[in-house]
DNA sequence: AACAGTATAGAACGAACTTTTCATTCTATT
DNA sequence: AATAGAATGAAAAGTTCGTTCTATACTGTT
């Protein structure tokens, strides 16, 4: 008889114990695996409750392996065999268990509850989490689909996109010009890099459209690009957090964005799924348009 | 052949559809089941999981009956059989489980936007928000309190904070380079400006982390800053959307993230959240402790 | 007390599943 | 180019499992 255990033999003894230690063990060996089992540990990683729940068949059809593949791979790790894998899986799954009775169910629930008022740093994500949701949820309600189609016709009417946004609107207007990139439209954003700002927005003139990014407080740079390029005829999208701001007052449309805020920390997830949005919403028409001609 | 549904069939129909509709058929009907169903009955309320989980032969065991108890309580109940019902709870456990449920949302919501058609606007919007609602709580789900708490410990400790993002990661490094700026903590992102990465990331030291942020495709160079900062001895924590990511094999510390994602556009709320928390708990940290100094 | 109808236990069966085996393909080395 | 060794796919072998069937025990009625 062929011993499977080689020099990982107690580190899979550990394995053993509980999901989270194989877990750390498939990263680990990983790159040492053939191409096959590398396929199982990816699903195995991303995938835990199909391991625990499915019959191998099933694993080995979405794996796209030989259910003895699956075997295979548990050898490896040390184990008896794929049920014995499993086993593991299953009890993992038992133990986060989410309903063990009615009763239970409550009990948890209420501890959970209970001992908030200390902020660890898993209830800080939680309270974010919360308060991302919220400002999802405020942001689906309040945005007006005309107002979002006429977003997107300015960007489809453009003949090349502008975007700024300074400290910490950046990361909004770096996504939309990553994101713009990605369609055939001509994008630049204006960074302000070697103090080239003006020169950068110098650029712009009519038939384009300048998305501004802003929230409070405002950063008077973003206000005087909105300003230059109302001045040349462009045409300007204001992102920001009131429709008082210095850039939603030149702008031709304005996206009121509340986000969630935390100690000064605000969060941008709103102002970003309402990019991603004007985005794919452009990217879609232009798909709709090249079928549409295909078709004709 | 006997009909098992009696007057009964409509409410078993609509307990075939979920587990709190058959408890409470089981609680109903309990009173005029025979005395061996009426044991598996309390089993079911007790012990779902088990029900889920376990094969016939052990629960019946459990509930001191038959396997073929278990069959007729099914059957009794308007299942096929007792598989059948059995499927019921297994699904009752993954849709409350830990976190698989919520990745396998998130695959969903990306199924469902992918094969559609054309939508409006609004309809666009309102999918994002679920999807990234989605996300978010897979998150906060699968986060585990101890590497969010090692997290920051790691800038805490760190002398100097580096960054690296490229394309679609860019926005959450810029994010992280803005937030933490607001601390104390000296803060650099190598933006690989002017084609200086390499000379950026070359400062690196040991004592100094290196936050690197990279979904698939994995952009090779920030592999390869990674590597480099493993080699200086600097520590790094990877933000990325599997464990097995060519960043997240020399981490110190890797977080996994399953960010909503739309015909490759991938959406940034949940690692903008995860970056958000780990910024905060940082400066919160720091408060704490400068309150503790002045008090003392 | 006998009988009809129902409930239960246990064995038996067939289907599905895991595991093993073996032939073939691939890969690396000489 | 040849060959040894590993990896893989396919299928057989062996096991486990869910279900059904039947004999028996129970319950309530006449």
């Amino acid at each position: 008889m062929t011993e499977p255990r080689g020099r990982h033999a107690e580190s899979a003894m550990i394995a053993r114990k509980n999901v989270e230690a194989l877990r750390a063990q498939i990263v680990q060996r990983y790159e040492s695996l053939s191409p096959r089992l590398k396929q199982v540990a990816a699903y195995a990683l991303e995938h835990p409750n199909d391991i625990g729940l499915e019959t191998l068949a099933v694993i080995a059809e979405r794996c796209k392996v030989q259910p003895s593949t699956i075997v295979r791979f548990a050898k490896t790790f040390g184990y008896d065999g794929a049920s014995d894998m499993q086993k593991l899986f299953r009890d993992e799954l038992l133990s986060h268990a989410p309903s063990p009775s009615y009763a239970e169910r409550i009990r948890q629930f209420n501890e959970r509850a209970g001992d908030a008022g200390s902020h660890s740093a898993s209830e800080l994500m939680h309270e974010f989490v919360q308060g991302n949701i919220a400002a999802l949820q405020h942001l689906d309600q309040t945005t007006q689909q005309p107002e979002l189609e006429r977003g997107v016709k300015l960007i489809a009417e453009a003949q090349a996109v502008y975007l700024v946004g300074l400290r910490r609107s950046f990361p909004v207007a770096a996504y939309l010009a990553y994101a713009l990139r990605h369609t055939d439209k001509r994008t630049y954003l204006v960074d302000g890099l070697a103090g080239m700002i003006v020169e950068q927005s110098s650029m712009m003139g009519p038939g384009d459209l300048l998305i501004a990014t802003s929230f409070r407080p405002y950063a008077q740079q973003t206000a005087d690009i909105v300003e230059e390029a109302a001045e040349r005829g462009a045409k300007v999208m204001a992102i920001s957090d009131s429709r008082l701001s210095p850039i939603a007052r030149r702008a031709e449309l304005c996206f009121e964005v509340k986000d969630a805020e935390f100690r000064k920390f605000r969060s941008l997830t709103a102002s970003l799924c309402l990019a991603q949005t004007l985005v794919i919403g452009y990217a879609q028409q232009l798909t709709e348009r090249e079928n549409g001609k295909s078709r004709a």
